[in-house]
DNA sequence: GTAGGGTTAGGA
DNA sequence: TCCTAACCCTAC
């Protein structure tokens, strides 16, 4: 007999292998987290997953402080809102990547974009049929993906949708039952059906219809050194949706709208902001003391109008005292129509005291003695143990997913870029992995290193870490099909294996 | 009473 | 239609 060297199998031979204590109709786990393996899974399927046995959602964000729940009222969907979305989600970016076409040289770069059409009606559930076979395209035609993506680096908007008749007669309708300024509550009242409407989108189209009913608009003044600005063209070719009184009293309408109990705003004077300042050296976040101080003249004012002046006008040194800043700034969107337009001074100070609290390596400055007692931490001073933070940047402003480019260079980069760190510089337990960064071929965010791991700059993120993040939205995302290797069986499982990094780069 | 963050007003 | 800041609600 002849005598072949031994063969050692490795660890993806190990990982391959058919797990003798699970049957194979049970989902097979990932090798590397024990993420459950759901390759054939529906967007039905994967929705069950969200829900509980009582049909409830599960809370995606348990952390985050919720309303009041009195078990009295009905759970519905969250229509469109353009501020508030901060769910994580995680692109699959690495869809795809085991596919190095032989003319990579020649191809865009490969984008995670969803086909256009693959993006529309995102209330539509597809179905099963549907469902395998985007996974099946998506897996296997990464780059025809990207050729059908619109282009990317352009932040995608909306398209205008005009408003219907019926539209305006439901928000006609839902402001006399509501009053003007529910507009979240007319937005989201089932018996209106503003399915792609926001709160915003209803106030922008009442001030249109009934501007004499939104007295708080004040006139445009007129600017005497631009003959040709807005406020001496007139309105464009006459036209107007203005609503009539005999308009809304055919819609039922016969008496005036009701108005919201909101006080009235009132713009912050220097002298104010001056005060503000004083006050919070003196007293510092102890917004009632400020408030309640005879010197500063702040009466009108609630000790929450306080808080929000200062974290909205002196960000910097609101931060520098310990406080969180609005979320919603981090990062800074992006200028309409323009992302490189100069800013003002107050953009300035907002921008660059975003700046300083997102920077993340320097300590606070040291605190005024009364908010060094009261203050809670930063929050944006916790970021960089948070790294599920990571997600976030995925996401516009419209709380959107954006796609991530890959740069075709990542395919070159191993060539490009051999290993030339002394191995005593690899942590330990990277050394299986090629040291090289190719993360930094990426155009994402790099996310943040704990402290300890400085010598780990350069390694490559594990899989475990990647699919842990798509534990959070699976019915959103594959579970990294692209990282299978192998072909397809009948039942949808992958009869193949992992792809490691290592093969992935090699 | 304060913090976190959602909602709305008003200007561009 | 978008953006920002004032206003507001609610958990802690």
């Amino acid at each position: 007999m002849s005598s072949l060297p031994a063969y050692k199998p490795t660890s993806l031979d190990l990982i391959s292998r058919p797990n003798p204590v699970e049957p194979q109709s049970i989902p097979q786990r990932h090798p590397l987290n024990g993420t459950p393996q759901l390759p054939q899974a529906s967007n039905k399927e994967l929705e069950r997953l969200l829900y509980n046995a009582n049909g409830t959602v599960i809370d995606e964000n348990p952390d985050k402080r919720s309303k009041r729940d009195d078990g009295k009222s009905i759970h519905l969907p969250k229509l469109p809102s353009r501020q508030t979305t901060k769910r994580l989600r995680i692109p699959p970016t690495l869809s795809g990547l085991h596919q190095p076409p032989p003319n990579s040289g020649l191809l865009p770069s490969i984008s995670t974009e969803q086909p256009e059409a693959q993006r529309k009606s995102p209330d539509r559930i597809p179905d099963e049929a549907t469902t395998q076979i985007s996974i099946v395209k998506a897996t296997l035609q990464p780059i025809a993906v990207a050729d059908s993506a619109p282009a990317v680096g352009k932040p995608r908007k909306p398209k205008r949708k005009k408003w219907s008749d019926e539209e305006t007669a439901c928000l006609l309708k839902g402001v006399a039952r509501f009053g003007v300024g529910n507009w979240t509550k007319i937005s989201q009242h089932p018996e209106y059906g503003f399915q792609s409407r926001s709160a915003l989108d209803l106030k922008d189209r009442f001030r249109v219809c009934c501007p004499d009913d939104y007295p708080r608009l004040k006139k445009k003044r007129l600017n005497r050194h631009e003959p040709n600005s807005t406020a001496t063209r007139g309105t464009r070719s006459g036209r107007t949706d203005r609503k009539s009184g005999a308009e809304l009293q055919d819609l039922g309408i016969n008496k005036p709208f009701a108005k919201v109990q909101r006080r009235c705003r009132r713009g912050y004077s220097a002298t104010e902001d001056e005060a503000l300042l004083a006050g919070f050296n003196k007293h510092g976040n102890q917004w009632a003391a400020i408030r309640s101080d005879e010197d500063l003249d702040f009466e009108h004012r609630t000790a929450t109008d306080l808080r929000d002046r200062m974290r909205t006008r002196y960000p910097e040194l609101y931060s520098k005292a310990g406080l969180a800043p609005r979320p919603e700034i981090f990062p800074k969107p992006a200028k309409r129509g323009n992302d490189e337009e100069p800013q003002t001074d107050d953009d300035n100070d907002v921008y660059e005291a975003t700046q300083a609290v997102t920077t993340l390596a320097q300590p606070p400055a040291p605190l005024p003695p009364k908010a060094t007692e009261q203050a809670r931490p930063s929050q944006s001073f916790l970021l960089p143990d948070d790294d599920v933070f990571f997600g976030a940047a995925f996401e516009d402003h419209d709380g959107d997913a954006v796609g991530i480019t890959l740069d075709r260079g990542i395919l070159d980069w191993p060539l490009d870029n051999p290993p030339n760190k002394p191995a005593g510089a690899i942590p330990e337990s990277s050394r299986t992995t090629t040291a090289t960064d190719t993360i930094a071929t990426l155009h994402l965010p790099r996310p943040p290193m704990p402290p300890y791991a400085n010598s780990g700059y350069s390694a490559l993120p594990s899989l475990a870490t990647i699919t842990a993040f798509n534990d959070f939205d699976m019915a959103g995302q594959l579970e990294l099909p692209s990282l299978m290797l192998g072909p397809l069986e009948s039942d949808g499982r992958s009869g193949g294996h992992f792809l490691g990094f290592d093969e992935l780069l090699s």
